[in-house]
DNA sequence: GGAAACCTTGAGATAACCTTGAGATTTCAC
DNA sequence: GTGAAATCTCAAGGTTATCTCAAGGTTTCC
């Protein structure tokens, strides 16, 4: 979350500081900041930031323009700065697609909070990756990593995959895993799970004869094994 | 998971009977809706939910007045549902501490989702595991824990063993042991689960031989003495 | 002491699973 | 749209851990 991308824009230069080193002070280490409208545009059509801090109150190009012009472009999440007593520009804001405002004097720590709040929800932790004993897993891209190299899973391979990464250990039977992959009436079906199982291992074990990572619990069902538990 | 309570605070009675449609026909079983803060806290003094959704806009006792009441006798999973425009409420929510929070008006799935993972989050899987005199067993592993290693049972192993933990010092009629092996007709197949019998106790006793925790009792059956009930 | 109930061991039978290939289906690019 | 490629499904034959069962031994109880 750290490393997100902040984009400041606000023509005062001393708040521009201010907003830098309450940022900087939290340890976020890409903080970028421009005093107009036509800077930040500029700028973001080379880069893209992972969220917006934008001032209503802007000479040229004021902070709704520039929010009319950012949405046709991106979904970026935009914090609005407001003027106390401006009520009405907070719902001139969110009509035009803001995620939040904060009303100018504030403290340091509430625009922390709301920036974090913001990013937390506009980018939910998404670093699943499953370690195993030959390779790594990693389920937002649903690739395995394998000596350097990325192997795509298919979408059945993936669910069979997920399912028991999120039961990593415990046994996960023959009829859940075909439930996860054709619905309640599955039966007939073990055939054609047992095909899925045999590629995937292809893709995960060293030798998918001899499993060690996704093992068979005969009569039961299939587990797997992980050498560090999925974060 | 499905059967953790679910209690829904909210004035309105549309919401109410939505919110509760989406559990009921996502499966969950216990849906409780209240339509006040104070019906929730009567309630909550006598029974304890496993999470509490809670409308922030409601006359009398608002969303916030109640998080606050509840966060100081209970930990439980709380999330609010905020009207748009209500940027200040998420902040509030959270400082007083809310999990998590939805704008309304928001999709049945979305609501689900969240619901979730709070859920997952707040109350993480915990094995069955079950205490012997020698060694734990582990039903969701369906592995034996005895001096650090880890010896797997099989299926027909698993079955008697999962049986007689679900009866844990009462006695199990081999007539009962036979029939969750080999259904109905069993007749004839006593010698065999002997046999499966002396296999687990290779694995889950001191002395095979000589049997502290799988009992014989003569005449009638089995039991298992277990150290701590199975949780 | 004797019968009944249960234990112990080993080896063959078997059900559960593996492996491979080929046809059906879906997806994707042009 | 159309064709090619990827993916999915399913069947047939092979493999193996697990299950079954019998034969002989031991304990328990009357």
């Amino acid at each position: 979350m750290l490393d997100k991308e902040i984009l400041v824009v606000d023509d005062e230069k001393d708040l521009r500081t201010m907003i830098r080193s309450i940022f900087d002070n939290a340890g976020y280490t890409q903080v970028w900041t421009v005093a107009s409208g036509e800077e930040a545009l500029a700028l973001i059509a080379k880069k893209t930031p992972g969220i917006i801090i934008l001032d209503v109150m802007m000479p040229g190009m004021d902070g709704f323009g520039l929010l009319q012009e950012i949405r046709a472009v991106s979904k970026v999440p935009v914090l609005m700065l407001t003027a106390k007593g401006e009520a009405e520009d907070r719902f001139a804001g969110f009509e035009l697609g803001a995620d939040d405002y904060l009303v100018k004097p504030f403290l340091p720590k509430e625009l922390l909070l709301r920036v974090q709040a913001i990013l937390k929800r506009a980018y939910p932790e998404k670093d699943r990756i499953v370690k195993l004993d030959a390779v790594l897993v990693d389920l937002d891209r649903a690739e395995v990593l394998k000596e350097g190299q990325r192997i795509p899973l298919t979408a059945k391979e993936y669910s069979i995959f997920e399912k028991l990464a999120e039961n990593a250990g415990r046994i996960v039977t023959i009829g859940i895993l075909c439930q996860t992959l054709c619905g309640e009436i599955w039966q007939g079906y073990e055939t054609t799970l047992m095909t899925h199982i045999r590629h995937l291992r292809e893709k995960i074990e060293e030798n998918p004869s001899k499993p060690v990572s996704l093992l068979t619990v005969k009569g039961l069902g299939y587990k797997l094994r992980v050498k560090e538990p999925e974060k």
